[in-house]
DNA sequence: ATGGTGGCTTTGCCA
């Protein structure tokens, strides 16, 4: 089984896009972030015509959204409304043999990395909060899981372009990376992606519109993260960053992220 | 210290 995770920032303008990661990387499950539409108004007639039929969406206008493609059945799982807001970050589904698949979108945060100063930013360390609470309390480290998506933290030294320079900026700050390793703690969470692709090397899933030339600046983030519980992790058999897809021409701000499964 | 781009909706908000 092949698995990807993307945040595509608009369903409805990556048709061909979505098309091409089919035609050259055949994934069976996709999880998408960052939808921005509303559940009515979902592609769903354009979206791979024939192709993945067993799909769920969670949308809302203008921002936020998540939304599962596969060629497996899908089977709905419920999750909290997460921090009250009724804001489509999280959708999850069980595939046959009983794994549970987590597709979440964590709050980016805003731009000040203060939590008194920034109500985003209370908003995106509250959201992990609720999460690493939940799923401690609902969900235990000896089921097969999946966590994937746009979590908006590049957690190691390596997963950004420069350690020091981002130290202060929201996506990389010790507090959320604290968070976010609490998180991965709590249940024995397995980085699948860097279980193939070693700490050391430098590794980004996102690159910023704003540079001139994203490629040859080269300041990317590893944001899109793909997680396992322990009794999934003898399954793993590879993982992949799809850089090549940021310079396709119009495109998301983050590539996509794969992994694939016995 | 600043501003750079893109999507969606509205002329600003969010990333």
């Amino acid at each position: 089984m092949r698995l990807v995770t993307w945040n595509v920032n608009s369903v409805r303008l990556r048709f061909d896009h979505l098309a091409r990661l089919v035609q050259r990387w055949d994934p069976d499950v996709i999880c998408m972030q960052e939808i921005k539409v509303h559940d009515d108004l979902f592609p769903n007639a354009d979206l791979l015509p024939g192709g993945h039929p067993h799909r769920r969406w969670r949308g809302m206008k203008s921002y936020n959204g998540v939304a599962i493609l596969s060629r497996l059945p899908l089977e709905p799982v419920e999750g909290p409304d997460w921090c009250g807001k009724g804001d489509c970050r999280h959708l999850a589904v069980r595939l046959p043999g009983g794994v549970e698949l987590h597709n979440f979108y964590v709050p980016a945060g805003g731009d000040i990395p203060d939590r008194k100063a920034n109500p985003k930013f209370a908003h995106k360390l509250d959201f992990l909060d609720e999460m690493t609470d939940w799923f401690q309390s609902e969900r235990k480290a000896q089921r097969k899981m999946i966590l994937v998506g746009d979590l908006n933290i590049a957690p190691l030294e390596t997963d950004v372009w420069s350690h020091k320079q981002l130290l202060d900026v929201v996506s990389h700050t010790p507090i959320e990376v604290e968070k976010l390793t609490g998180l991965q703690e709590g249940l024995g969470w397995t980085d699948a992606v860097r279980h193939f692709i070693p700490p050391k090397d430098k590794l980004y899933s996102w690159w910023s519109y704003r540079a001139a030339d994203w490629n040859a600046s080269d300041k990317g983030r590893r944001l899109d993260h793909i997680w396992v519980t322990r009794p999934l992790k003898g399954q793993l058999k590879g993982a992949s960053v799809l850089r090549e897809a940021r310079g396709w021409a119009q495109p998301s701000d983050h590539v996509p992220v794969v992994v694939d499964f016995a």
